[in-house]
DNA sequence: GGTGTGACAATGG
DNA sequence: GCCATTGCCACAC
């Protein structure tokens, strides 16, 4: 097995975020048993872009609730449209009501 | 195979 | 509770 398959991980995980749900990187890095490699979870989504997986990034955020990879959009207004779209409220790259909308893949997903 | 980087998280002050 | 530092894992060069 490839290591690769920590990505495909994270790209399930992040699918399966329901629709006006957010969730963080640390809890998708727990949830495929890393746990501390959180960053390495935003990387794999940066890399979603190159690689042409697109994937519901903007459902995820660092545990401040605030849209660090917005830029990586191309249009940082793209990351904001798309969490407006998901009845998410969105004020100066900060998820309103966070906490709320924090969605946990591994209470939910029941790995 | 060592070094550097990265959309973070946890801990300490 | 906020700001600064450290640790961490995976990938590219």
């Amino acid at each position: 097995m490839k290591n690769k398959d920590f990505f495909e991980k994270v790209y399930a995980v992040v699918r399966q975020i329901p629709h006006g749900r957010v969730t963080t990187y640390g809890a998708i890095a727990r949830y495929l048993g890393s746990g501390k490699s959180a960053r390495v979870v935003g990387w794999a989504l940066n890399q979603s872009f190159h690689t042409g997986t697109f994937i519901p990034a903007h459902r995820v955020v660092n545990r401040k609730g605030m849209l660090t990879g917005k830029h990586y959009f191309g249009f940082e207004d793209t990351m904001k449209q798309l969490l407006e779209n998901e009845d998410i409220e969105v004020i100066n790259d900060q998820v309103v009501r966070f906490r709320e909308l924090f969605w946990d893949p591994a209470e939910n997903l029941n790995k």
